[in-house]
DNA sequence: CGCGACCTTGACATCTGTCAACACGAGTGG
DNA sequence: CCACTCGTGTTGACAGATGTCAAGGTCGCG
């Protein structure tokens, strides 16, 4: 359409392959691109479950917010809906957009390989969500590696049928719009923080920021709701995970947050804003 | 429509003016986001010329590609086309945006200042190239200013028209999306080499990717038809004017490339995409 | 001539990535 | 049951890239 050419740098699957760092060869265990593959693994009773639940879980998406009750019937109509265990991966870098994937239940994270190894998490998509939209109409390859955080519910479209209910409900694409439009303008936010601020500001920053996407007020605290190890933090901060580590264990030590199962609880909001801002330098 | 909060980071107009920091107040001469307040700037005689080009020029859009000449003629009808002097603002961070931007002639840079007075180049928008979608369509206020980098020429719509032409044609959605997506996709992969990667790496990614998008062949070598001054590769590649300037003032020593009236020309692509990989470290 | 915008260069401090070692729990196989 | 591996997290020491501070140079313009 108008990408000219493959931009120059170097993200792609063939050539993480073909990398000698392999800071992180693909996991053996996950099998390849459920989605794409068409390779249901959710059990039949949970199927059946699903399928009656199907419209109304649908309703939630964002990408169908405002969109009439036909159009939504459409939608839950042409979507195929799968249940993921941990650690699937949805879709692969490197690998051609075929479909555009929704977040029923569940989190979803995005990650980049560069072709020396570096790897950064791009973003989650959390419940409601939509992810793998940008490449698909460009028709384009994904930028990055689509992973189930949780066992997730994935409601996705081939690009044929998204099209026909883009025709049928405009509105959709208006949706689409404004959520790659959101990532957009937080990932204009992240390129900042980076080029501009502190480890442990975008540290503070990147927690803030999930605890607005996926929290969940609890007593006196706030709860990100996405399972979060170490490492994702200091992938999601530009980091590394020492560093993210170093700071976090601090900020446990004064009491200022806790994790939990892999859950982690912010218990000083206020501080937390502090130092993202820098105040408490 | 699906976001919660605005984020907890603050990039915003206001509290820009909030900041003591104010590493760059904005500049005076720059009349205040003209198409905002519709200070059409051009002369008469400019204005006619750009009348009759008008549907013609539209042509080249990349929201438009593959739409009917119906379609682009109820595009150019419905479009306001003004003529802007080099460092004319735009519209301004922290301003809702109410007006969908492309640029017909000239580039446009879009800038974010944080709260801090860190400043980055989100990114370009060459011939062609939309701007200014991302956050209309959240019914947001934009997330950085857009400045004229030479003098331009801007076709423009209210969200409202946009939406009646995207009724009318779905396939301007389409390009849209695909367009911000190109930008997200974009910039990942600089949120990762941020994270990853040396400044000199970075830069030179930076200047790849320019040559890319707005580069032009020449007798042996490629120029960047975009001026650029050491301090807009420093804001792209997330660096400081010193480090750009050092790297940039070392390659020329060598050959690498070479800076002509703002215009950065490069003589070396196999030895600027090795820096981009880290090879010559 | 003075001033401002832009660029260059040098010296230095320090943040933070890298290397290394260790702890802990879960799973796995003997 | 034990030994082992693997993934994950923590902590310390250290070097080096790069931001910061400082000074000066060039060019265009009023």
């Amino acid at each position: 359409m108008f990408v000219p050419a493959q931009p120059e740098s170097c993200p792609t699957g063939a050539h993480r392959a073909g990398s000698g760092a392999s800071a992180n060869p693909l996991p053996a265990a996950a099998p390849p691109s459920a989605i794409e593959a068409g390779t249901v693994t959710c059990s039949h009773a949970a199927a059946l479950a699903f399928a009656e639940a199907g419209a109304a879980s649908l309703h939630a998406l964002h990408m169908l917010a405002g969109a009439t009750l036909a159009t939504i019937a459409a939608a839950a109509a042409s979507a195929r809906i799968e249940q993921l265990p941990r650690d699937a991966r949805i879709f692969a870098q490197g690998s051609l957009a075929r479909r555009a994937c929704a977040v029923v239940t569940g989190s979803v994270r995005i990650v980049q390989t560069g072709c020396d190894g570096g790897q950064i998490i791009c973003c989650f998509a959390a419940r409601g969500e939509s992810f793998g939209i940008a490449a698909m109409f460009n028709d384009a390859r994904h930028s990055g590696d689509a992973i189930a955080v949780q066992p997730c519910t994935i409601a996705s479209w081939s690009k044929a049928q998204l099209l026909d209910l883009i025709e049928a409900s405009p509105r959709i694409a208006i949706n689409l719009i404004g959520s790659v439009g959101h990532c957009l303008v937080e990932s204009h936010n992240r390129v900042r923080e980076l080029a501009t601020q502190r480890c442990e500001q975008r540290i503070a920053h990147t927690l803030l920021r999930l605890a607005g996407q996926a929290g969940r007020d609890a007593a006196g605290h706030r709860a990100i709701t996405i399972p979060l190890r170490r490492r994702d933090v200091a992938e999601t901060a530009g980091t590394t995970l020492h560093t993210a580590s170093r700071a976090l264990a601090a900020w446990e030590k004064c009491g200022l947050l806790a994790t939990c199962e892999q859950q982690l609880l912010i218990h000083d909001m206020p501080a937390l804003v502090r130092i993202a801002h820098g105040d408490a330098a």
